[in-house]
DNA sequence: AGCACGCCGACT
DNA sequence: GTCGGCGTGCTC
């Protein structure tokens, strides 16, 4: 008798841990299949995430697994091991991690790979009579052709025709699996000879260990990218590439399908179910070896793998901020070392956190400190707002600005506007009392969509109608906040009524392919302007984008959290790079009211290195990451009394804690987190910091300070980029 | 998460 | 008397 270890399949606290079946003769089941097992009187379907010989609980108790699910181990050997890591490093429930592994469509059932009718004769046969001419047409269709689709015979020569000689058993009508076809676009592969720099890298890059590949923008990394994945292809191993959400267009997906072929499985969000879960079906069976995704597909089935890939590696979106939380780079060092493989993390602004672990020699530095073209980075111009208000200008538009808009559209070259906030405005504020629209559910001001005539929250998308006149004292002297993508375009058609000017955010890429046709249309319109969010900050190649202008450069950087300048110079960096694709030396235009901070200056003279030691050295001083580790534990909950009790008990402990080891905390506390009330429930934190020599081991008591059975739910965060 | 068990109030 | 409110505890 084989004993199994059965992780129900359910996200709450109370039922995550390892509950034990009996394993019944009659079933093979094997480690990491699913199963549906009795659970309480009900029946449940659950991982099996160990098998042992004798169990562990009373015997007689036992129940036993009911069925496979699939009939094969869904969860490979290496995931069990990360959700194993995942679950002790991370505090994450296992369900929810084992979650991770799967498409999401594949767990509820609702996603089956596609049964498609193909027909075939079969070996032996009478022929029919001479007049079913439509009879004899199809078996000679298909002693020409073999097999082919049911439903192509049916349409071309008729479904009577058919299913007559399938019931005179003459043709055989079977099911085969049919993957559902990824629409992409098909281009040739512009495949091009390496620059020395570019050639270096790729020899460097060669041992099994870990590369931080910084290489300005424009030097080419992509090439370096798949110059590597060949590589390992030719050894026989794969490769996983992750690319930012944002930047996975349709051109990159392109240019991979065009080197690689059918190779290539692209795990993206705007398949549909069907298609991720054949693409990870793929994934699985090992038909595809190369896997080409955003974050999530660090957790795909993929086997032998020869090289890992994060792109962009500094951004934010590595980085998942809700339900289970986790850092892309911590699961890629885990299957990095799990696969003996290559790990390449490649920047033009790495995150200050791996550029020190690869100045500490935790990964080997590889630069690419010249562009391919060898053309200049684009000249950026600071511009004071301050200064512009004192000279009587108000508008959200510098002078220098406006004159270089002029001179692209006298030209009739490109221009792209970045505003890192997507609507009309901020807020609308009542100008007599003071009255703010906020969402009835979370605690944030309503942003203003023009275009719609709505106010939406931005944190659970609820809308609601725009005020005309304020609903607490009946003024209609209605103020709106700071400016947004809706507004700035607005604006722009002011100054520049005749010039087709487009806006690319999340509310205006929301349907399937409007990312590809709002890039289409710009590409075609001489003048033209494009004004977006980060979504226009990366990948977008336009030769006839000559100006950049970054309309409020300080948004991100106001944003009271130790990584905001970080940020701030990646942006400023990464959006510059737009203007730099062409002949001519583009230019930037960087409105702000800080035109002194330091942050302005590096970024101005691209100078990465410079930025970094300022940067560093002010963490260090301020005793900031990666100097020391921030932990925060977020508790949240409908019932604010609940919250606050619950959040008091444990940061009492919190606190014994702090007492035993005074010499490592630097900050503790606990507070309301600054957004209150997300989606009607009200979220308390603790925030702590405390150094690194032990902070592990600190750590391990902090968790173990949550009482496992409070009703709020508790998130853990390490070193949060934001702290609302 | 869901479901049973159990201990208090208001109802045919 | 009993129907049903939801607090507590359990699920291999």
């Amino acid at each position: 008798m084989k004993f199994a270890s059965v992780v129900i399949d359910q996200d709450a606290k109370a039922i995550d841990r390892e509950f034990e079946y009996k394993i019944p003769d009659d079933l093979d089941i094997t480690l990491g299949e699913r199963v549906l097992v009795p659970f309480g009187n009900r029946t449940l379907q659950g991982f099996v995430v160990d098998i042992e010989d004798s169990s562990t609980f009373d015997e007689t108790k036992l129940k036993s697994i009911l069925s496979a699910v699939d009939g094969f181990a869904v969860i490979k050997k290496e995931m069990l091991e990360l959700m194993k890591y995942m679950a002790t490093k991370l505090h994450l429930k296992l369900a929810s991690i084992l979650r991770l592994f799967l498409p999401s469509e594949m767990r509820t059932g609702k996603v089956k790979e596609l049964l498609v009718r193909f027909v075939e004769l079969n070996d032996n046969f009478e022929m029919p009579n001479k007049n079913a001419k439509k009879q004899l047409e199809i078996i000679a269709y298909l002693k020409e052709n073999g097999k082919a689709k049911f439903s192509d015979i049916s349409n071309e020569f008729g479904y009577q025709a058919l299913s007559t000689l399938s019931k005179k058993n003459i043709v055989r009508v079977y099911f085969e699996e049919q993957k559902r076809n990824i629409d992409y676009d098909k281009i040739a592969d512009n495949k091009r000879v390496l620059t020395p720099l570019q050639q270096r890298a790729v020899d460097t890059i060669s041992e099994n260990k870990t590369y931080l590949l910084h290489g300005v923008t424009g030097s080419g990394k992509t090439e370096v990218y798949m110059n590597l994945i060949e590589r390992e292809l030719k050894k026989g191993k794969t490769a996983l590439m992750l690319v930012p959400e944002i930047s996975l267009t349709p051109q990159v997906l392109a240019n991979f399908k065009a080197r690689f072929g059918e190779a290539v499985a692209l795990i993206h969000s705007g398949l549909s179910a069907g298609e991720r879960f054949d693409e990870w079906r793929r994934i699985f069976f090992g038909e595809a070896r190369v896997v080409v995704g955003a974050r999530s597909a660090i957790f795909t089935p993929i086997e032998n793998l020869g090289i890992i890939i994060i792109d962009e590696e500094h951004e934010q979106s590595y980085i998942s901020e809700s339900n289970p939380r986790y850092d892309t780079h911590e699961i890629a060092l885990f299957r990095r070392q799990y696969n003996d493989c290559i790990l390449v993390l490649g920047s033009a602004t790495p995150s200050i956190e791996s550029y020190s672990r690869a100045l500490d020699g935790e990964y080997q530095l590889v630069e690419m400190p010249v562009r391919v073209n060898g053309m200049e980075m684009p000249k950026i111009v600071i511009v004071d707002m301050i200064n512009e208000l004192r000279h009587g200008n108000s508008e959200i538009f510098s002078i220098p600005l406006l004159a270089e808009l002029g001179n692209v559209v006298e030209k009739k070259k490109q221009a792209m506007i970045f505003i890192n906030r997507r609507g009309f405005s901020s807020f609308q504020r009542c100008r007599e009392c003071g009255y703010v629209a906020k969402c009835k559910d979370c605690d944030v001001s309503l942003v203003y969509h023009r275009y719609e005539n709505k106010l939406k929250c931005h944190y659970c998308g609820k809308r609601y109608k725009a005020l005309d006149i304020c609903p607490s004292c009946g003024s209609h002297n209605i103020k709106q906040g700071a400016i947004g993508t809706e507004r700035v375009v607005e604006e722009l058609k002011r100054f520049f009524p005749d010039v087709p000017i487009f806006r690319m955010d999340n509310d205006t890429t929301s349907t399937k392919n409007a990312h590809r046709s709002i890039l289409s249309q710009f590409r075609e319109a001489k003048p033209g302007i494009l004004v977006g969010t980060q979504m226009i900050a990366k990948g977008h190649d336009f030769e006839d984008c000559i100006l950049v202008g970054i309309v409020d450069a300080d948004q991100s950087l106001y944003q009271s959290d130790y990584r905001s300048i970080e940020r701030t110079f990646q942006l400023v960096t990464q959006v510059s790079g737009r203007a730099g694709r062409s002949k001519d030396q583009g230019k930037v235009i960087l409105q702000t009211y800080s035109p002194r901070h330091y942050v302005y200056r590096f970024a101005q003279n691209y100078d990465f290195k410079g930025f970094f030691k300022k940067e560093a050295n002010l963490r260090r001083v301020t005793n900031f990451p990666p100097y020391t580790k921030v932990l925060r534990i977020l508790f949240s909950h409908e019932d604010e009394n609940i919250v606050a009790n619950e959040i008091k008990l444990c940061y009492n402990k919190v606190q014994k804690v702090k007492e035993k080891y005074p010499d490592d905390f630097i900050y503790l506390d606990v507070m309301k987190s600054p957004l209150n009330r997300i989606k009607t429930k009200y979220r308390y934190q603790i925030l702590m910091r405390f150094k690194l020599e032990k902070a592990d081991e600190i750590e391990n008591e902090i968790y173990a300070c949550v009482d496992e059975k409070c009703k709020s739910s508790v998130f853990y965060e390490i070193n949060p980029n934001n702290l609302s």
